[in-house]
DNA sequence: TAGGAAGGCGAAAACGTTTTCGTGTTGAAA
DNA sequence: TTTCAACACGAAAACGTTTTCGCCTTCCTA
């Protein structure tokens, strides 16, 4: 077992001082051509690699970004993450990922605990419960500590900083249109409870696409979902009793159960019932039939996240206004919305 | 923005020296009651937290574990990830992770620049490609430098450390062997390309099952797939082919192309042909109809990775000897599978 | 009153870097 | 021969901690 070789006993072996060792590596100017070479092929010999934590120390740079989401088993975050990994790869940066769990208080003792010398800055989602708290002093508080953060997807208007979202009114609005273009009229929506910021946008979307057709919105054919475990039932419900001729529902999971409920309840999808989701994931595509969706891009979302943030570390000039960027949904458009 | 705050602030500001600030926060017995409070109530009003960082250097423990994995846009592994981050964040670590994309180099790299200070240990899985090559001397110098390593899943005989795994083999036995119990004897295999180990090891359970029950092994219903974004020709050329009553798939992903190749030939999943797939994830749950799959469990082998791995960094007492830990797996019965 | 113990605190080293500044030697120009 | 620049290198500080050791008071005891 070889522990790994220092600058201290590269200096003490070849009896030259610290200095001399750093410089030689750094190809100083200072240092004589021998030396140097002498130094360096002794360095390689002993695959000397400089310890990445006192750099970090003197330069008070980690090169590490703290990424903190409310879970990773969802397919739209290990998006968004595949995203951050990757810009953050090409530019010479490490990730640290805290999952919430969508609690408030784990969302807390995280950004506390990456905030105190571990990151350069944050890419965060807000966990549930933070939204429905409104609390978000620990965001402001490692913001004014001069720690730059970048929320991405469930964000807030109560923080300044940079900001990556979709319009998720707009991508509704457009997923609602194409239904009513495509001849479909009794329209329902299955969505989050409000505080869920995506959820409420989104309900927006699909509301202001009904008043635009002139068709009256029925408050009976909205369900809000809070227990994301027990939907089934109140998803089988509105489908059982509702006379639909489509389903919008705001997220992969929503759209899916409603399949199932329909297939339930021996109605067939998409022939007596027209389905379209939100999040363009794995269950869409290979669900049968499989879902037209809106599709987010996770991918480019974090990509977008990393960049701004490292952008902004990079910056030596200090006080750029912050940003909010949109990354453009797409409609996919698959099995389950055939024409009426 | 006011900047973190440090001990040497602290002293200038109450004017003592350094040592006694520190002392005063660890409530050591040398300072006096008087100097403590004051320092800590000066601490607590000024927020002061121990920068992370210079701990790190001080005490040549990062209090971060490594993660190197293929991917995460994948269900399995985002599980694991979820089980190690939870068990590590309960024993006050933190967890970087790093994706190989299934590249050797990728996998190198990553490995080589965490290994530079930046974390205490290491959980991985290998990328295809290292396992096609089978070379692992990035893996043999880190462990050979001290840095406890524990491999999962994706596991190699060549490299002697910690390990969590199932038992594959055992558990595609026991689904084939599921699938003769309710009356199947068509069964074909649609596995990976065998450097894969998890994928030969598949195979040879299935082979076992077969031929424990006098079911003659027929080399054109077994398909092995290389490139999985074409899988879907070779899958569906074996079901219109081959006389089948059963597909017995190495991960969700082949059992649900094979859903869709047969919907595709007009053949009714489950009623004309079973199909049992690998890896519970969120595919084989919501598909219609629902796949029976076996259950990989990952939340508990990341969780078992994790302390394994935390153990031996906390184990005072060096030596002891390398582990490998079988995760029982489980068959979730559903509805692609009925009784023949 | 001398001696010693205990109490309270500070100096300094250590972790591994980088970088600034100083210093000694050499050679060439005046 | 003197002077000065260029060259080659080392000492030391700095990043923020913790911890060991030593020092100075004070107080008690003999």
């Amino acid at each position: 077992m070889k522990r790994k070789v220092t600058l201290k006993q590269i200096a003490r072996e070849l009896d030259v001082s610290i200095s001399t060792v750093s410089k030689s590596l750094r190809d100083s100017s200072e240092i004589s051509e021998d030396t140097r070479q002498k130094v360096q092929a002794f360095a390689k010999l002993y695959n000397y690699k400089p310890n990445l934590i006192a750099l970090s120390l003197k330069n008070k740079k980690t090169k590490t970004i703290g990424i903190i989401i409310p879970e990773i088993v969802h397919h739209f975050f290990a998006t968004v993450i595949s995203g951050i990994e990757t810009v953050a790869n090409e530019r010479g940066y490490n990730v640290m990922v805290c999952l919430s769990n969508e609690s408030f208080d784990k969302e807390v003792i995280n950004m506390e605990m990456l905030a105190n010398g571990s990151i350069d800055g944050f890419i965060l989602s807000l966990s549930k419960e933070t939204q429905s708290k409104k609390d978000f002093h620990h965001i402001s508080e490692v913001i004014n500590q001069g720690m730059p953060v970048v929320m991405f997807d469930r964000v807030t208007n109560d923080i300044l900083c940079d900001k990556v979202i979709i319009d998720d009114s707009l991508a509704a609005f457009n997923a609602v249109q194409s239904l009513v273009d495509k001849g479909y009229r009794k329209i329902a929506l299955i969505t989050t409870v409000d505080y869920v910021s995506v959820g409420k946008l989104r309900t927006e979307g699909y509301l202001q696409a009904l008043r635009n057709n002139d068709i009256e919105v029925d408050q009976n054919r909205i369900v809000k979902i809070e227990d994301i475990d027990h939907c089934s039932e109140q998803i089988e419900e509105l489908i059982a009793n509702q006379n639909l001729d489509a389903v919008f529902a705001v997220n992969e999971l929503f759209a899916v159960t409603a399949i199932k409920a329909a297939k339930h309840l021996q109605i067939q999808i998409p022939q007596d019932l027209a389905v379209i989701g939100f999040t363009d994931g794995i269950i869409s595509k290979y669900s049968s039939p499989s879902i037209t969706t809106v599709s987010q891009n996770g991918i480019k979302m974090g990509g977008k996240a990393a960049t701004m943030l490292i952008d902004r570390l990079e910056a030596n000039d200090e006080e750029e206004s912050y940003k909010t960027e949109v990354i453009e949904t797409e409609l996919v458009s698959r099995e389950s919305t055939p024409e009426l």
